[in-house]
DNA sequence: GTCGGCTGTAAGCGAATGCTTACATGGGGG
DNA sequence: CCCCCATGTAAGCATTCGCTTACAGCCGAC
């Protein structure tokens, strides 16, 4: 009946066990009892594969953001992220940022947010216009894509929580294309 | 030396000291003790005065959130909030969102959120159109206005963090005006 | 076969947390 | 004065937390 031991299938529980709760509940109300009792492991394998729970969480930060940008051309980001930021129907507390979001004070998260967001997401955004504070027009852009998702999946706000995915991306759309427009005059 | 005994300054030392500590850590990483050291008085006073660390957050938040809105004519609303959010001169950590964003999951913040923001500022932002889903737009609007705060405050996101509060205020209005602008076809 | 180490388990340790209780103390009203 | 209760204090309780330790079982190597 018992599964035969495998320790990277024990690895991979723990890891979804964790990306779960850490998006449901944050880093500080999960916790390691939790996500072994989900893993169905014992808690004692989490610290023995991860080596802490701090460790754990920068680890699921890394698998998601990882997976985050691999497949977004720089064209298409915005509505990208944002339709992906507006699904719901699979998990949607397995999108990256819910982790992140929900875990704002936690070292990791707060340095995911700056390099991921700030290196990749920004700069591919600032690419699209070209005035010059382009960077700082990225950043309000971005700021928006966050903004929906705190409202919409943190706080359930209404009606924007439940709100059809394509309408906010083109309400959106058409309000940040005034603050990515090329002049095309440089 | 010690001041006199004094129940009504306790109780606000203790309130001010929870506010403090509830927006620059959240409700989670607040522990009673910090709160009670910060005001200066013995720990079990907190429990005499406001009956649980729940209800104190509550208070906290119930005190705030009547500040934030007693001063906002609708059409500056927008321009009003953001530049607050803005604004790190005194104590950024004094803006009632703060706690909030730092505290989301706790019920009382969700509650204060869906409330407050949902029927006053949603509602103000959307009398500013005429359009059929004046709702969601107000709702996008805030969302913009909260995920400022959240890159700005939470992450610390470069260049936004230390941009000049004013323009960054024009460029959202700017923006934001292509969602509240009235058609007068109605 | 048996030895060694990889995998999994059970139990608990020390610290921190929210909250309570039993007790000082001080100052105003009789 | 002195009594009484509002105010403040010290100590600790029960629980939960991250993490550790000591041990059992399985499997391949030789």
């Amino acid at each position: 009946m018992s599964r035969p031991r495998n320790a990277a299938a024990t690895k991979a529980a723990l890891l979804e066990a964790a990306a779960k709760l850490f998006g449901e509940r944050g880093f500080d109300r999960t916790t390691v009892r939790d996500i072994a009792s989900l893993a169905g492991v014992n808690q004692a394998l989490l610290f023995r594969y991860f080596g802490s729970k701090d460790a754990l969480f920068a680890t699921v930060l890394a698998t998601q953001s990882r997976e985050l940008l691999e497949d977004s051309p720089a064209e298409h980001l915005l509505r990208n992220v944002l339709l992906r930021m507006m699904d719901e129907k699979p998990r949607p507390e397995d999108h990256p940022l819910h982790a992140v979001l929900r875990s704002s004070h936690h070292d990791s998260a707060a340095e995911v947010v700056r390099r991921q967001l700030g290196e990749e997401y920004a700069r591919a955004l600032s690419s699209l216009t070209d005035a010059e504070d382009a960077a700082l027009r990225a950043d309000l852009v971005l700021a928006w894509v966050v903004g929906i998702g705190v409202l919409r999946s943190v706080f359930g706000k209404q009606p924007l929580a439940e709100a059809d995915p394509a309408k906010v991306a083109a309400l959106v759309a058409q309000a940040a294309s005034v603050l990515l427009e090329r002049t095309d005059s440089g």
